[in-house]
DNA sequence: GCTAAATGATACGGCTGCGAAACGAATTGG
DNA sequence: CCAATTCGTTTCGCAGCCGTATCATTTAGC
């Protein structure tokens, strides 16, 4: 059965999980860095520098940027790839993981408790 | 009948509305303001600066500087308070109401095709 | 082997948002 | 009336992200 919701139910969702997401004291990613991290643990491995960027459709330095960045915060990883040393291989990480399955977690509630 | 979405289900539905934003070439809003513009579209008003600030936890400038990027973008506008006019009264726009009809949109097709 | 191509990182200048503090205008209250 | 309060804005220095161009390293092609 389709996940149906109304236009007003969409935006109330939204609203509730950006407005915990800026209450709460969660570094805030940009919204690429977000998509960035979201692209990483939903898509199937591998993930490059090049593969991400084409795929947001921006440019290579904004991955290495949004790279350097949530590698600082643990979010993501970066791996050599052996095989053909010029890649570099985007990897999860358990800080990552708790990170989103609370995300998850947050957007369940808002979305369970929504007005009809 | 409440909304039911499993984890996988809502990480999916963000990362897709997140990349179609990203591909779109819509100025892209932080998250405190697309909060603020969802909150000022959702909730009852009167909005002022310090009652938003308020409600998202967060000061005042804040919000000065985000009205002064969602004005000029039309999505939001300002109106003294003409019984109190220290107050500013901020209001909806017509291009504000089309942008979050248009996302709102985004995020019923997404959720829609979401596998179960 | 040696040139050409591919990959990710870096340098640069510019723009935007941030928090803290100070400010001007308007209102309140004694 | 006039000092204190309230409200939104502005200023300041700082930090982060942006796109373009360039770079070093590695691989591919001949």
């Amino acid at each position: 059965m389709a996940i149906d919701l109304k236009a007003e139910q969409a935006l109330k969702l939204w609203q509730e999980v950006s407005m915990a997401m800026v209450h709460g004291n969660e570094p805030d990613l940009t919204l690429r860095q977000f998509t960035i991290l979201l692209t990483v643990y939903l898509e199937p491995p591998p993930h490059t520098v090049r593969g991400l960027a084409m795929r947001l459709g921006v440019t290579k330095p904004v991955i290495t940027r949004a790279l350097d960045t949530m590698g600082a915060l643990k979010l993501l990883k970066r791996r050599r790839d052996e095989r053909d040393r010029r890649n570099v291989i985007i990897q999860r990480t358990v800080e990552g993981s708790v990170f989103l399955e609370a995300f998850a977690d947050t957007v369940r509630t808002k979305a369970r408790d929504l007005p009809r």
